[in-house]
DNA sequence: AAAGCGCTTTGACATAAGTCAAAGAAATGT
DNA sequence: ACATTTCTTTGACTTATGTCAAAGCGCTTT
């Protein structure tokens, strides 16, 4: 049987905390399993409360005017979303779907912020990841308003080669269609800069598999916004 | 004289604290005068605190591989910056530069965190303060991926406007090389939509004077991506 | 006034990226 | 194995926006 104190521990938002805070916390988080594309919450719908990410993934996504979703982000095992509306009181700012089956925490908002009353060390966790969450979108906006495509394409594939630890080759995790959104733009202009990578013999794909070939090429136009010719 | 309590009271950061706890932030603050375009810091340098403004203006900025600057905000009295990096430990992620004559308070990253680590509300009013700012910054993302300059250019004078209270005119208070930064453009593309606004009958704009003439139509731009013709 | 400087506007042009449409490929259900 | 749907790729075209260059305007300083 899974011990639910353990799990919590092993979160980042949780990290460095006491037997006892462990406990509690998992006194007041509700578990809840979802299959693929099930839907969490909506852009609007009033914020209980926040989510863990225990196994599986989260889209985080907004639909435009227009109708076009723009991906915000995707969450993992270990990472939280929604606490912004539990401080703010606020409605979700944007849309949450499950990517994969998943399994999720879901800590209340009251007893959550009792919690957090009496505790300075929990808060404090809370005020890092916070503040690196606004980090990462103060990297995002960045991206999205000073590089190009092909730019943020490069960016987002040294970035997979990375995590995935191996040197050249690279599984996309998401279809197509979603990392175009992930990267603010449309599947159609995706695939040609895909295209025109492989006739310059920058990478090597496959369907989803993606070999990088020319990594310092791909540096180059996702640091220094070089053209790719 | 001036009362260092009284103003720290009035910063929405600290609202709703205790006397005891406004005078242990003013002992540990600091005062800071700087003349217009005086540089606070840049991108890089080590976060040894954070900044509350007490009057003026600050611009945050980044300067991308191509040397083009990206204004991120604006912060004037009452606002605070530099706070993600006293909890993430960090370099400051973006340069910070007086837009105006300005007063700024300091708070060093070690007596700040130590009296929040016996503080849990001082910590909950922080952790609502980064949220919303979290929020914010989900916002321009939204803008700068999901709509066109027009519809950024719309929503902005709306929000001025709206600032301002008064029914139609706004007066710009940057000049306009600086807001076509902060909408992520360029100062001759800028120029540009004025002058089709303006010939479109929705604004009347002379120089940093601005009549809002068609509020409706101004809207359709900006919140439903309603081209302008 | 005149001169000089920075900011703004305008024009001609180049290009990245979106739209529309259709064909291919891959995945899914029966 | 087939049919159906969804995803991906490709092509022709449009458009918004950036680049480069020059002229205009408003300001301060002499």
């Amino acid at each position: 049987m899974f011990n639910p104190t353990r799990q919590i521990a092993a979160i980042p938002l949780f990290s460095g905390l006491s037997r006892e805070q462990y406990e509690a916390l998992s006194r007041i988080g509700v578990r809840r399993s979802s299959a693929k594309n099930e839907r969490i919450f909506s852009e609007g719908d009033e914020g209980t409360g926040f989510y863990v990410v225990l196994a599986g993934r989260v889209k985080i996504s907004k639909i435009s005017a227009e109708g076009k979703e723009q991906i915000l982000h995707f969450f993992g095992p270990g990472e939280c979303f929604g606490e912004v509306s539990v401080f703010t009181g606020q409605g979700f700012p944007a849309d949450a779907v499950t990517a994969a089956q998943t399994t999720l925490l879901f800590f209340p908002r009251t007893s959550f912020v009792s919690l957090i009353r009496n505790d300075p060390a929990l808060a404090l966790n809370m005020l890092a990841q916070l503040s690196r969450r606004l980090r990462h979108f103060a990297g995002l906006i960045e991206d999205l308003s000073l590089k190009e495509v092909p730019g943020r394409l490069a960016k987002y594939l040294l970035y997979l080669s990375g995590r995935d630890g191996d040197a050249g080759a690279v599984e996309l995790d998401i279809s197509k269609g979603q990392l175009a959104s992930l990267l603010g733009t449309i599947p159609e202009t995706l695939s040609r800069i895909l295209a025109k990578m492989n006739r310059q013999g920058l990478i090597r794909s496959r369907g989803a598999q993606i070999q990088l070939l020319d990594r310092a090429s791909l540096e180059e136009i996702a640091l220094e916004g070089k053209k790719l010719p």
